[in-house]
DNA sequence: AAATAAACGAGACGGTACGTCGAGTCTTGGG
DNA sequence: CCCAAGACTCGACGTACCGTCTCGTTTATTT
């Protein structure tokens, strides 16, 4: 078996929690590693011993803090549960943590090793289930099956994330339900 | 008038190109204002005479490289017109610089002076242009009068932004024809 | 007798044999605790377990090297038994394990504990042994009664030590001979 | 002429001086670069952009404390002069900074840069003018001209050194006049 | 033979100082 | 009065060891 003195989960906690406590505060450039640490009351090496670098922290914390598995409600219509999606998303946005992470990810290169991790862990999921809700709503004839899925997804994602982190405009659940509206249009069946 | 030496157009010049070779080669959070001096030839005092903030030196070397003013063709279709916008802006989003800047404007809070400078600077101007198009091509009865202009301005600009920055994915001149084809479906007046 | 497993011999003799050792590659500021129990194969906690500073761990890999018992010989002259002790002590001062732990007691302070045990262990020992050689050359007439015993015995060691930490130059035979001679001269009885 | 912000001499005073103060309260060994640093009121890197080692600022700082040239006086006797340089060099052997620096030297290679500075420096210089003044002494008659000078010089210096720093013991100017006596007795010419 | 107990190796832990680097400021001589 | 050069104070960086700790393992004595 694995010999030494275990890792300790205790100081993980501690140090993605001071993370979150801390980017409340600061901005993510003024988040020192050293901050993090006696903040969290752990030595600066525990921090290095398993993070490369400060953006695989904010992005581990951010991940602590989302929802596990992201959950759609079957028993209610396709509107309604991008409706509570979108809001999800934009409260996330919205938070010091999201825009953090999100802004890290934007600077980054294509295939870095910090935007293939947060696709994977956290953009992917959201979007296979959010394209198997759109699949669905095709089956039952609700929306027009020629439509490109890729293109309507960022029709209903891309306006959300620019106009809070770009544009600096507010997106409250007016300017979901009018948007989800206005993609509906060029969407729906017309039988 | 003023006495003693004048202001160096020359260093200026100078430093915001050094900016722009840097950020070709290293990451904004390695852009040092060191290199910069280094590599402009300037003490680097003479930087901080000029600008308070290292982002404001990026935002003014981005503002050098962007057209000063945009021009819509008025000979032409409302589609082609955005069709070329997206192109550019597309290919904004693809340089270090842009991808720096907006970033960098992502991560700056709502009415922080970045995010104003950028925002009157260059967002807005391009705003108000493509909403006068859009407008146009209401009153000539192209576009249905009872669409909400700035969220269907968001669903043409959103989708590159989120595309490019976040998703990672290419945004070529196919992607960005299927785009406008299918917010026109939405939009376009049906008589 | 005590429960539980007992003491490692295996791992003393390791530790301080690693000692002997590393100090023969790198200086005593470059000699680490975790670099000896490496070298040692032995855990950090095992050298914490039986000693409480480095200095001691030198000190007794010092012991370890020094013979446990000076012999001085009966049936030759006072001068020669002089000559080999210098000798040895010469030896002893150009080894880095020497150099390193008299530097180390030079530096610490006069009651210091390691100066004390050095003092008790090694140095006083030689002192009384060569005390008695003296005094012996004294009952005998061959040398003056009136000489301070303490002065005279510096006088034989001091230069020694001085010339090889201090001057850093050689102490070869000739030299300890020319000294032994140069001290006998103020000393020996004139009769 | 030399372009660019002079070195200032007001840190670099400072900071030999936060030496000196520092060596006072603690070891060597606790002495740290950072609290040098704290106490001179000046920044780590200023230290480290003129000093390569520690051991090198410590010189420095005694070689700020020792007089400049040693002054032997032409009006009195060798025995008077030996007795106020033994003196003298009995105490700066028990001053924090004097003891430090000797052992410094004793624990340094024969020819490191620490030991060449400090025989150059300091140890080179007096030994020269008390050179001088044995010879002196021989050429007038009082020394027996046959001697080695060097072993002689041992037999002052050697002493004072070892008891101090190594035997742990007092030298007092009885002990240095006896010293000096006793080395006087076999040197002295007899006619 | 089984249970108990201490020492062992390995290695993670909270700390501290290291030596480096860049930030932003200041002080020169020169233009 | 601006400029380059470069030294300044300051503070975070990432590293290396410190001395302590917590594991599973080993080796003895005690039951």
């Amino acid at each position: 078996m694995r010999v030494g003195r275990p890792r300790s989960e205790a100081a993980k906690k501690a140090i993605l929690q001071a993370i979150i406590q801390l980017l409340e505060e600061t901005s993510y450039s003024d988040l020192t590693i050293e901050s993090i640490a006696n903040v969290a009351g752990v030595g600066k090496a525990t921090i290095y011993r398993w993070w490369t670098h400060k953006t695989f922290l904010v992005l581990d914390a951010f991940l602590l803090t989302v929802e596990t598995n992201l959950k759609f409600h079957e028993n209610t219509t396709f509107r309604e549960n991008f409706r509570q999606h979108l809001n999800t998303l934009s409260a996330m946005l919205n938070s010091s943590l999201g825009r953090t992470i999100v802004s890290l990810v934007a600077e980054s290169g294509a295939d870095s090793e910090l935007a293939n991790k947060f696709t994977s862990e956290y953009l992917k999921p959201r979007r296979e289930q959010s394209r198997k809700l759109l699949q669905a709503a095709i089956d039952n004839g609700e929306i027009q099956p020629s439509i490109n899925l890729d293109i309507v997804l960022d029709m209903f994602y891309g306006p959300v994330y620019f106009r809070i982190l770009i544009y600096k405009k507010d997106v409250d659940s007016t300017y979901i339900d009018s948007l989800i509206e206005q993609v509906m249009k060029g969407i729906t069946s017309m039988n």
